[in-house]
DNA sequence: AGTGAGATTTTGAATCATTCTAAACAGGGA
DNA sequence: TCCCTGTTTAGAATGATTCAAAATCTCACT
């Protein structure tokens, strides 16, 4: 069972919400609770299932609604932007990618070494990475970063 | 429509796809002519439009499953790793993900400023990022990272 | 207490990418 | 030729997410 808010996280949501005119409703503290009280990056229905418990009449549209609420007021995060139809590139070098926000395109962007390598020193002990993903979410002014390689 | 491979093609073709016992086919030389042709991330639908054009028969089944042996044998990239249900954090430090392959579960990493600094560096002048998401894949010997927070 | 406007929630249907299944097919030995 | 195995095909099935419309809630104003 998800305990309730704290005085200090039901404030944080009270507020943040405000900022884009929107209010507190018994259904968003549930599932912020559910969010912060075990912080394992859990997928919308585990939410749900979670949520379910303190509030079974709670739907699922409830969820993916207060979610986006969130990510767009800047109370949570996304763990995976990229929901779309998978993309392929048949560019091999180490890359990282740049998705324009506006045109929806995709860019490559050349990764040097030296920073794929900082970026593996920062694992902890014990965590071995097979491949790393490096996607910027932006705006592109001019055109192609690697025209057509 | 699509050229034919070039000859160098072919053969890294026929290597890469001999490496895991596999045969090139008519339908992987155009699946993969494509791929070559436009390198601008094509989704899988676009990979099997612009395919059509050379041969109207070839079903959409074989477009993802020559995708799948191409991404299999190293011939080609996925730019979408993540392609489970979007998972959420309350996180907002800026952080890593990493994703166990054995396990599924998602670790948070923390993240020095200086390299989230040396990565918005790399981006050529004319690109405004937003946001940057970086996730490793591979396996983790021990427990959490950040246990619960 | 009553009314109305607007936001929020609910249910169930719809969409869309992807995967699965089963049948047809192709090609290379025995 | 006949079988064996890998490949392709068409269409059905799955699963996450979104949409639409009706029901409900909130709150300001009366």
């Amino acid at each position: 069972m998800i305990q309730n808010l704290t005085e200090h996280d039901r404030e944080n949501l009270q507020e943040s919400l405000a900022k884009s005119g929107q209010k507190v409703t018994p259904q968003r503290e549930v599932v912020f609770a559910v969010l912060l009280s075990k912080r394992d990056h859990p997928t919308v229905d585990e939410v749900f299932q979670r949520a379910r418990e303190s509030m079974p009449g709670l739907s699922l549209a409830t969820v993916y609604n207060c979610l986006e609420t969130f990510v767009g007021c800047g109370l949570v995060r996304q763990v995976n932007h990229e929901r779309e139809s998978t993309r392929y590139c048949p560019n091999l070098a180490p890359h990282a990618h740049f998705r324009d926000a506006a045109t929806g395109r995709v860019h490559d962007i050349e990764l040097p070494p030296a920073i794929l390598q900082s970026l593996r020193s920062i694992l902890p002990p014990g965590f071995d990475s097979e491949a790393i993903e490096i996607s910027f979410l932006g705006r592109a002014q001019g055109g192609d970063a690697h025209p057509t390689l």
